[in-house]
DNA sequence: AGGAAAAGCGAGTGAATGCTCGCATTATAG
DNA sequence: CTATAATGCGAGCATTCACTCGCTTTTCCT
């Protein structure tokens, strides 16, 4: 019964300090990216800084795209995380104070690793991609939801529509608020651009 | 008199056709970013698709990153002309018609050309950056322009805020519209997106 | 016409990089 | 203890790609 020849595969199967090995590559792969941007991220210099070979390397991930995505879908599941407490918790909050959450939450939700999101924002190459259309999506479909539990306190409008702007709205302003703003980044601005984006956003939708 | 050995050290003086060579160049460029992406993009592909040699290619360009910082300044300057004429026109606009013109001006602006604007947008490795802060700024500046010029339909609240929260909020609705959303785009959607986004502008700004 | 400069050419070079493969080391099982 | 699998190694291969250089062709000027 010679089936299965000593052949792995590659990729798969973790057990016990591999597992170690996989940590240390993707966290390699998020500081180079951070440290020194996509182009010089390369297969050999993420081993190097994880303490691993490139053979081991390639054990675990088929390509350099597989590394990037890892670091994409880690940082992502991050985020993710923040955002679907926050909309539990509002589900039964009044519509200011739900935004108002909303807004912070984007905020808090960009500043996890702003270097780090920066780069994967600004250089994508192809990877990825279609898992941050997923995350999006289920954002869209959440925020729907809320929206929808709460109709009474939103005019007539098409949720779609409503979701769809105040979503790129809150993102947009978080976004740039922490990657083009830094500098100016005071605790009594971000209040502000806080109070003015609920607002904003509140005003819209009744 | 040996003063000027043949040195041309590269890159200017253009007089007849080789305007012609530089202009088939960017155009290559752009097509080939659009199609192919970023990485798949070499100079000797690029001198292949203008038609010219690689040699000619660096006789005007000093590196590949100029090509492409090339292709983003003529895409950048379509859409600020096209900005730039909005708000001379919008001047002595009353508050809602001038919003609803932007919102307008800014679906069309990522309209010109949505797969270069994807690209530029979403694979720029370095280059042209600086560029783009500029243009930002520009557009910063040329928007708190008019509020300024029309604080009596504003109500009191400091301008930069405002200009900086109106313009990331309409910008990132246009560019969602055109970039993510492409394929529900039947015109009475784009006409009820603009509706609702001049709505809820105008209704933040008084 | 004739000479000089501008424009154009494209094979070739050198360096970087993704990835493989045969082997060494460590852990697990019987 | 020994066999077997899992994990790890890293020199080197193959390829890609930005860029150079010596040369030819075209244009301009007198």
């Amino acid at each position: 019964m010679a089936r299965k020849p000593p052949t792995k595969p590659r990729k798969n199967a973790l057990q016990e300090r591999s597992r170690a090995t996989v940590d240390a590559l993707v966290e390699a792969t998020a500081r180079i990216l951070v440290r020194e941007g996509f182009e010089k991220t390369s297969t050999n210099r993420i081993a190097e800084i994880a303490g691993v070979s490139v053979g081991s390397l390639y054990q675990y991930f088929p390509s350099k795209e597989a590394l990037v995505a890892a670091v994409i879908n880690r940082h992502n599941e991050e985020i993710m995380g923040i955002v679907r407490s926050a909309l539990i918790e509002i589900t039964d909050m009044p519509l200011d104070k739900a935004v108002r959450r909303l807004v912070t939450v984007a905020i808090e939700a960009h500043r996890i690793n702003p270097e780090l999101h920066r780069v994967l924002a600004e250089q994508i190459p192809r990877a990825g991609k279609l898992d941050v259309e997923a995350f999006n999506r289920e954002i869209h479909t959440l925020v729907r939801a809320y929206f929808d539990g709460h109709r009474k306190e939103i005019r007539k409008i098409d949720l779609d529509v409503a979701t769809f702007i105040c979503v790129s709205t809150i993102e947009a302003i978080a976004h740039n608020t922490v990657l083009n703003q830094a500098a100016m980044l005071s605790d009594k601005m971000v209040r502000t651009l806080v109070d003015e984006t609920t607002r904003m956003v509140v005003g819209f939708l009744r």
